[in-house]
RNA sequence: GCGGGCGUGGUGGAAUUGGUAGACACGCAAGACUUAAAAUCUUGUUCCAGUAAUGGAGUGCGGGUUCGAUUCCCGCCGCCCGCACCA
């Protein structure tokens, strides 16, 4: 090679790189200015956790919030792209009890070990504003959001059957207990009551649905995914009337109902439970039940849901669940209950489990009255597929509409009766009517045997129901719904059921109130004094924060907060009456940390506290970047923190379209992924995994561990796991490719919100592909800058700035659309054109003035490299996306394929606004199509203009 | 079971108003340079037939709409993800 520039020969990354962050650390070029008259854009990334290291998540994650960062501040936004630290969590507390540091020391030795290499990365953010969760100001001021929460009534305390972890010693939220199990821990979650802090966010469950819809810049899985789980569903709530109570609490005895004739006229809610107290005073736990509800069951009849009133002609039982009150209370008195109770909890609570459980059932005696039909009652049973967490805990069967009805049914031979006659053809033979609508059904008598055969779809009448029927359809033995449809039936039936007083339409929502109450020190203190005489009473707010104490051992299990000797106590006083206290020892749940941290950043918290009018002016962010496993959990409760935030008078987002939204746009980006590789004699599993680079491959395409010379399998594809040792570490890439090399790696070929593999090859690809760009920029004699306009250009330079306008259009919309693989590709189709293109000219300047501004979200260092070294003005970071020339964007001729019969036979160039009849008469003439066209007759001519051309020929 | 998504060369993937299927990259092959290797550069690379020109087939399978379908419609098959006895 010869020289050829001033321009060093070699690319080298090690000593650019550095160089180049140091000078943009200098100069401060990614703070942001909360007083800008540039229009705001808030890019942000979600915050790690400070684990200890760094990995190609990480990297990919942030690679992707990076270049929308600085493509949107080239196009002219005051942009704000923060970064902190998810730093309270278990993690750290279990490292401390198995090495025997401190969960203190452990998080902020893990915060400085993994901000280094992420700086190494060159990640346009704004590090004046960083802060993590564990940071003495950032709890403070989560300990003034609970406390305004409280004011707000979206903050309360009651005892709740809570999922214990019994490995983590903790409670888990609803939306942390994965198929029965801790989200964290893995362990099988108990069922313990126990007193806990709630967050109402069911106070915004309509709202939190509602406002999914507004959200068109997120994924469709995402909002589906909340939708569900809010889980919405309206319906009758409505009362079937006991018609026999001796059983409830008394078992065989029937001193009760003695008991109900003493009961006073229109007692109060007091009386009532007054009295079923003095019934069960001989009966030691009945503190487990509610009696409340026991007794409204008794003097009003047992509550239900339904969402398909209009069934309720074919109603042939009532079933409660197994920890229904009603249940419960039977069983104190009778084992067979209780029996029946354990037998049911034996099934477990995983997924499996649950969905092949077999239907189990208890008949307890007691009759309830049909709505409708005078002198008919049902029978109530206890079953195992009743959810004491789901609507009342209480349904009533109709088996031949519902398939778990069904079920039961056939198991235990209660009667089935149709009332739907499907409407579609194909499902009429699902329900047999024997005549016309069927007859009027009021039989009082309700038992399969003495039931009208016409009313019974069980087989005794020809046609056996296999499968219950929910579709369409017409209503049929149904008394005074007959000839409804669905739709107008269920209105009818809740119209006469509220009439006749027996319940009213109700919506329900799957959504649950959040417990944040967690038995852990290395958390948020809630900052709450327990007081004997005044019960739970806030921390006045100049007593903030509540901190917690450093001085804490794990030499026991459960809360060291809680075992501290004086934190708890010592000094403690009540704020309302003064009297010694104590401390509430929970701390809150971590999710809670990372609710609200976006409006930290906008609001630059520091130990001074926090500007809630910037953090407003910042929000919402524009564009959010995350994994999707945060799809409900954190997802949602930032949604509904934010709703509360604007309802405390904290944050204000009126000027927001998106409402009380924060995230106006989310993406969730797929995983780095990277082959696995696993001893073949190995049998012990986690001994099996071998490292990758450790492994090579024999001619015959088997694989052996070279260390060992041990045959090897490669195993699948998947996420990057230490236990698999397949993960590849971005430090070790960044000193041996450089950190461009690596973020441009894992935006390369894969769409963002799919998976990528890591491959060697790729790596090594993107590094030749960075070398190949500065040995273009070094081919360079600088005789325009980086910003000129080739107006002038004609011939092969006019051909070159078309290619890179087109490049650029197309790169943009890529970055615009989230669809970085395609602008990646544009970029290599730049550079390989400029890399052939031999005229040191303006054209040559523009196009690799596009190419460098193009490049430089996706490796800003070699950008800046490639900037400087043509002569750029100041730092490439603060030169404006180029504008793509429209006229570049058109041909004077275009090439125009020509189909016969939609074939493609050959092709036309010619000007491109040339007529269609000419464009039609060249199509004719041309041989290859006059070959194809060969004895058939020419039917029609299609001309699309610019388009293409397809003949008909027959 | 319910909901969402996907299916294109040896591989990752392009083709977002129905208009040249396979951009770009990886891999592979051949060649140039080199004592040699690496690096770099050039060329080729959907499959089948043919030296070639060219012809035929082709976007999971089967139908349909259309001058024209990877794209729209109907019915299957397969894979992935989420939820899961939610009344």
């Amino acid at each position: 090679m010869t020289e050829k520039s001033n321009a060093p020969e070699k690319y080298n990354a090690a000593e650019v790189e550095p160089r180049w962050q140091s000078i943009w650390a200098e100069r401060d070029i990614y703070r942001a200015d909360d007083n800008s008259d540039k229009p705001k854009f808030f890019a942000l990334e979600m915050f790690p956790y400070p684990s200890g290291r760094i990995h190609m998540g990480h990297v990919r994650n942030y690679a992707m919030g990076d270049v929308v960062a600085r493509y949107k501040k080239a196009q002219g936004f005051e942009v704000l792209h923060p970064m902190g630290w998810d730093s309270f969590g278990m993690p750290a507390e279990n490292a401390a009890i198995a090495t025997g540091g401190h969960p203190k020391d452990w998080t902020y030795n893990n915060i400085d070990e993994m901000r280094a290499p992420m700086q190494r990365l060159g990640f346009a953010l704004d590090w004046s504003r960083e802060f993590a969760t564990s940071d003495v100001a950032y709890y403070k001021e989560q300990q003034r959001i609970f406390l305004k929460f409280w004011e707000k009534g979206l903050v309360y305390r009651k005892t709740a059957k809570v999922n214990w972890d019994p490995v983590d010693n903790t409670v888990l939220a609803n939306e942390q207990v994965i198929d029965g199990k801790g989200w964290r821990s893995g362990a099988t979650v108990e069922q313990r009551d126990m007193d806990q802090w709630f967050y109402k966010i069911t106070n915004y469950a309509e709202d939190l649905l509602e406002g999914l819809k507004g959200l068109d810049r997120w994924p469709e899985k995402v909002r589906t995914m909340q939708a569900n789980w809010i889980g919405k569903s309206e319906g009758l709530q409505m009362r079937f009337e006991l018609d026999n109570v001796s059983q409830i609490a008394v078992g065989q005895n029937d001193n009760l109902n003695a008991l109900k004739e003493e009961a006073p006229i229109n007692p109060t809610r007091e009386e009532y439970i007054e009295f079923i107290q003095k019934a069960l005073k001989s009966v030691p736990s009945y503190d487990d039940v509610d009696l409340n509800k026991v007794w409204e069951s008794i003097l009003n009849g047992v509550e239900i849901f339904t969402t398909r009133p209009d069934t309720l002609f074919g109603a042939s039982f009532l079933a409660l669940s197994p920890d229904h009150p009603v249940t419960k209370c039977m069983a104190l008195n009778d084992s067979k209950f209780e029996d029946f109770r354990a037998e049911c909890a034996k099934i477990g609570t995983s997924e499996e489990a649950i969905s092949q459980a077999p239907k189990l059932g208890l008949d307890t005696g007691l009759r309830v009255k049909h709505p409708f039909i005078d002198g008919a009652t049902l029978p109530v049973w206890v079953a195992n597929f009743v959810l004491m967490g789901y609507g009342t805990g209480a349904v009533f069967g109709c088996p031949a509409h519902d398939q778990r009805d069904l079920d039961f049914a056939r198991k235990y031979d209660l009667p089935v009766i149709p009332v739907v006659a499907p409407t579609e053809e194909k499902n009429k033979d699902s329900v047999h009517p024997s005549e016309g609508w069927g007859p009027e059904h009021n039989s009082t008598d309700l038992s399969t045997n003495a039931l009208d055969p016409r009313l019974r779809g069980d087989g005794r009448n020809g046609g056996e129901i296999v499968e219950a029927y929910t579709g369409e359809g017409t209503l049929i033995n149904s008394g005074f719904l007959n000839g409804l449809n669905k739709a107008d039936g269920i209105a009818a039936a809740t119209a006469k059921i509220s009439e006749m007083g027996l319940g009213e339409a109700v919506t329900q929502y799957r959504l649950r109130d959040w417990g944040v109450s967690r038995q852990r020190y290395w958390g948020c203190p809630i900052p709450v004094i327990k007081c004997g005489a005044c019960g739970s009473v806030p921390v006045p707010e100049d007593q903030l924060p509540v901190e917690l104490p450093y001085d804490i051992s794990f030499d026991k299990p459960g809360n060291p907060l809680d075992h501290h000797p004086t934190w708890k106590s010592e000094g403690v006083t009540c704020p309302t009456c003064g009297e010694a206290a104590e401390r509430e020892t929970d701390t809150l749940d971590t999710f809670g940390d990372s609710s609200w941290y976006f409006a930290a950043f906008g609001g630059s918290l520091s130990a001074d506290g926090m500007d809630w009018d910037a953090a407003s002016k910042w929000l919402p962010v524009d564009q959010y970047v995350g994994g999707v496993e945060h799809a409900v959990l954190h997802l949602l409760y930032a949604r509904f923190f934010t709703r509360g935030l604007i309802d405390c008078g904290l944050l204000d987002l009126s000027h927001s379209k998106f409402g009380g939204e924060p995230f106006a746009g989310l993406f969730t980006q797929g995983m780095v992924t990277h082959a696995t590789y696993a001893l073949a004699d190995e049998k012990v599993d986690k001994d099996k995994w071998v490292l990758p680079e450790d492994v090579d491959a024999n001619d015959d395409g088997t694989f052996v561990h070279l260390p060992t010379g041990r045959p090897v399998l490669k195993g699948d594809i998947i996420k990057m796991s230490k236990s698999k040792k397949n993960v590849v570490d971005p430090d070790e890439i960044i000193k041996g490719y450089g950190a461009d090399v690596a973020r441009w790696f894992v935006l390369s070929d894969s769409p963002p919100e799919r998976d990528v593999e890591w491959t060697e090859s790729g790596v090594i690809g993107a590094w030749r592909f960075s070398k190949k760009v500065w040995s273009v920029v070094s081919d360079t004699t600088a005789t325009h800058g980086p910003m000129a306009i080739a107006s002038d250009a004609s011939g092969d330079a006019l051909e070159l700035r078309k290619l890179a306008h087109r490049a650029l259009e197309k790169l943009t919309a890529g970055i615009e659309a989230f669809r970085f693989n395609t602008s990646v590709a544009q970029i290599y189709e730049l550079t390989n054109a400029l890399s052939k293109y031999k005229g040191q000219d303006a054209a040559r300047m523009e196009a690799l003035g596009i190419l460098i501004r193009a490049i430089a979200p996706f490796m800003p260092h070699l950008a800046e490299e490639c900037w400087n070294q043509v002569g750029g003005e100041d730092l490439v970071y603060h030169a404006p996306w180029p504008t793509v020339d429209p006229k570049m964007l058109v041909d004077d001729t275009i090439t125009m394929p020509l189909q016969v019969n939609g074939k493609r036979r050959s092709e036309l160039n010619i000007p491109k606004d040339m007529p269609k009849d000419e464009i039609e008469a060249l199509a004719l003439a041309d041989d290859a199509v006059l070959r194809s066209i060969g004895d058939a007759t020419v039917r029609k001519v299609i001309v699309v203009p610019g388009r293409i051309v397809n003949i008909v020929a027959s």
